[in-house]
DNA sequence: CGTGCCTTTGAGAAATATCAAAGCCTGTGG
DNA sequence: CCACAGGCTTTGATATTTCTCAAAGGCACG
C-alpha cells in the first residue's frame, strides 16, 4: 500500500491540533477501506476492533428492533470520527453503518485509542464533543418523536439533511446522496405511504423538489415553519 | 458542616478501587446537598459548575419541547453520577434534575473533573460506563418512540421503573417513589387519558396494581409480553 | 373539611397506518 | 440499443390507534 499523505489529515478537527510529523504518525498507524455504496462498515454487535474516520462519502448509522424494522439513527458527513464504541466504553457497535455513497475511510486498531487519547492533543476533546453532539441530537430526537406529529418529524429531518449533507445549487440546496421515501420513514418513524405523501404536498407548495431519490429543497424557511406544531 | 465519613463512599462505582485514604480526599473536596421532594438540583440551561453524585433518593431527568410540553428523559437511582456535563465536553446542562423524593447529593466543582479522571483509578472508566449507559439507553428509547404503540411503550416504561427502582414486597414489586399517570405519559410520549385507561385494564387483568400515585408491578412476566408487538 | 391535584370513563375527532393497485424510473443483460 | 425486472412512487379507500374534549368522583394534605 503506498504511503498515505499527511495532508489527507488537514481540516479534520481530531488532528487539527498535530503538526505534520504527528500527522505522518498518525496516518501511518492507519489503514484506508474503500466501501462500495450498500456495502456496511460494519455491524451491530460485531466486536468494536477498529475506530474510524470518514474521509470522504456519506454513511448511514441504523439499527434494527426485534420485529426486524429499521431505525436509521443518523447519517454521519465526510470528515467525522464514527464507530468509536471505546469512547463510551464499550467494545460491540450498538449499530450498523452503511456506506450509503461510495465510501473511504481511515480505521484504526482500537488499541489505539488510549494512545491517541494520550498522546495527541486535542484528540480526546474532539472525540467528546462529537460524542456530546450525538447524545445531544438523540435528546432532540426523542423530544420530537415523543411530542411533534410525523409531519413535523419528516420537515425537520429533511431540514437536517439538507444542513448536514446538502449542496447549494441555483435552484435550492440538494442532499448528497440519494434518499428514498421508505429512508425518511424510517428516519422518523413513520411509513413511505404518508411521507410520500406530504413530499407530494410540499412539491405542489414548491417548498420542496423531487425525483426519483433526489431530494432538493427550494425553500427552507417554509420547511422550517412546518417543524413548528400550530395547535 | 460535619467532617464527611468515608464510608459513604463505600460501593460506589466510581470509587470503587480507591483506598480509604483517597476517599476521605474525594470526600473533603466535596459537599452535600439536601434537596427536598419536588426541588431542582439543576436546571436546563445553567452552566454546569458542578458534578453529582446521588446519596440517596431519586432523581427525575426531564427537559421542556419549544411548545411547553414536559418530556422525562430517565430516572436515576441512588449511587449513580448524573449532572456529569463535563464527560461529554458540554458546559451547560442540556436537562433539568429534579429531586422526585428527598434528595442527598454529593457535590463537586466541574474543575476538580480532570483531576478525579486523572488521579483517580477506575473513576473515567465508570463515568464513561454511565455515559454509555445512557447513550444505550437513549438509542433503545428512539428506537420504542419509532416503532412501537403506545401500550408497549407504557408497558416498557412501567417495567424499566421496576427494575431500576423497584422494592419487593410480599404481592410484587412497588415503584419505591410517586409515579402519576401523566409522569408516564410524559415518559413515553403519550396522554394521561391513555395510560390510565391502560392501567384500568391491566389492574384488571392483575397485572399491576396502584392507587393514588403509588404502582405495584404483580406479574411482570405478562408485562413484559405486553412490551412485544403481537402483529 | 375543602381545595387542588389525581384518576376514571365516555364520546367523538383527528392523525396515521394499512391495504390495494397502478404507474414510473433506471440500470442491466441480452 | 431495447426491453424488462425490481425497486420506487403515488394515490385512493378504509381501518385503527390515539388524542381531545368533557365531566365527575376520589384522595390527601394542609
Amino acid at each position: 500500500m503506498a504511503k498515505l499523505d499527511a495532508s489527507l489529515l488537514n481540516n479534520l478537527a481530531p488532528f487539527d491540533q498535530l503538526d505534520a510529523r504527528q500527522r505522518q504518525e498518525v496516518l501511518d498507524l492507519a489503514r484506508v477501506r474503500r466501501i462500495p455504496a450498500g456495502k456496511s462498515v460494519f455491524e451491530e454487535g460485531m466486536e468494536a476492533t477498529h475506530f474510524n474516520l470518514l474521509l470522504d462519502g456519506h454513511v448511514r448509522v441504523e439499527r434494527l428492533n426485534p420485529e426486524g424494522e429499521k431505525v436509521i439513527s443518523l447519517h454521519i458527513p465526510p470528515g467525522q470520527l464514527f464507530g468509536i464504541a471505546r469512547a463510551l466504553g464499550r467494545d460491540h457497535f450498538p449499530a450498523t453503518a452503511l456506506a450509503v455513497t461510495e465510501c473511504l475511510v481511515l480505521v484504526w486498531p482500537t488499541a489505539l485509542w488510549d494512545t491517541f487519547v494520550e498522546r495527541y492533543d486535542g484528540f480526546a476533546a474532539e472525540a467528546y464533543k462529537v460524542v456530546g453532539n450525538r447524545v445531544s441530537e438523540m435528546n432532540n430526537r426523542i423530544m420530537e418523536l415523543a411530542t411533534q406529529h410525523v409531519e413535523q418529524r419528516v420537515a425537520r429531518a429533511i431540514l437536517r439533511l439538507m444542513q448536514e449533507h446538502g449542496l447549494a445549487n441555483d435552484a435550492g440546496t440538494q442532499i448528497a446522496f440519494p434518499v428514498t421515501r421508505k429512508v425518511i420513514s424510517e428516519m422518523t418513524g413513520s411509513t413511505l405511504h404518508t411521507v410520500s405523501r406530504l413530499l407530494s404536498r410540499w412539491e405542489r407548495q414548491k417548498i420542496v423538489q423531487s425525483q426519483h431519490r433526489r431530494i432538493c429543497v427550494l425553500d427552507a424557511v417554509r420547511l422550517e415553519q412546518l417543524t413548528h406544531s400550530v395547535h
